[in-house]
DNA sequence: TTTTATTTTCAATAATTTTTGAAAGTTTAA
DNA sequence: TTAAACTTTCAAAAATTATTGAAAATAAAA
């Protein structure tokens, strides 16, 4: 395969896959074609690859800033910004699970402590409330986990990690 | 707060947040729904509950089935089909992580190998194939946790795991 | 200043995904 | 058999989500 290709056919993949967890298609794009690109690129050049509108560049750039994962680049000579991700891909996965922790983890666990509120013990209400107390628990600690990893480095995942869960 | 009113409110909950992970919003509801319920649940009951279309509750139904979350269940002197989710939050983690690996990691671990059959060595190129096993090699560590996981037993996971991640 | 380059916004439009509901298919009972 | 009870399918419609593009806003240069 020729290298332009292989990126080309990396970056369609990397949106379609997105679409499944949930990430909109075109910004798995736009980070696909930052991480795999040797320069930073501007609104333009993005815009011209994917080809895609100067409104949807501005939207999804900016999402992946916030997210955490991509980031202004000042270019000597230059007026107009440009963007680069990190290619830190130990970094990348640890930022991304920081935000979905933030984003999707723990908004559950608020919403299932709320209903656990529950002034009522008949039979039925104390197996909802087990329901819901199992699922806290459950979340709970892969939240932990999730901790865990984000704190750890990239050296210890690979190696300790993966020998110690062996057991 | 009232039984039923927390039942709805959790059957609706879990649906937004489903959509946050790539999941149907429906789909997810008809899942809550037979979770808090005490009792197998017919075709009627979903669509009069969750309102929604016959076609739509035969859909959904079927999909939780193939991901291994719910089961039909027969009940005496009934003819039509009833169906039930098990209760047991920590089966229902592994079945969701194991499905979850199956569909959408392993699919992405084959697509960055094919990928890095790249019959070029120029500094961009190296750089590229960089990436892309920087990239398999995380996937490839959290696909191997998963497995573990999906192995061990809920009291492994709930104390040991939780202790051993500390250090 | 004023002009020019560039970025941002957002209503309208397009694309995608989900849902409906009626017809076709299947199974059980009479 | 035939009929009734129930399930499945799928094209069309509805709902949701993403994208465009031109106008407004902002920033830098003249």
């Amino acid at each position: 395969m020729k290298l332009d290709e292989a990126k080309i056919k990396y970056i369609h993949t990397w949106g379609s896959l997105a679409t499944s967890w949930g990430i909109n298609k075109t910004m798995a794009q736009v980070h696909a074609l930052l991480l795999v690109s040797t320069k930073p690129l501007s609104a333009e050049d993005i815009m011209e690859t994917l080809k895609i509108s100067r409104g949807n560049v501005n939207m999804n750039v900016r999402a992946l800033i916030d997210w955490g994962i991509v980031r202004k680049e000042f270019v000597v000579g230059e007026r107009k910004e440009f963007f680069v991700a990190d290619k830190d891909i130990w970094e990348l996965f640890k930022q991304i699970t920081k935000e979905r922790k933030k984003r999707e983890i723990e908004p559950v666990l608020k919403v299932l402590e709320e209903l656990q509120e529950i002034d009522e013990s008949s039979e039925e209400a104390e197996q909802f409330k087990k329901v819901l107390s199992d699922l806290s628990s459950v979340t709970t600690t892969v939240n932990g986990i999730l901790d865990k990893a984000i704190r750890a480095d990239e050296h210890w995942l690979l190696s300790n990690f993966t020998k110690m869960i062996k057991k």
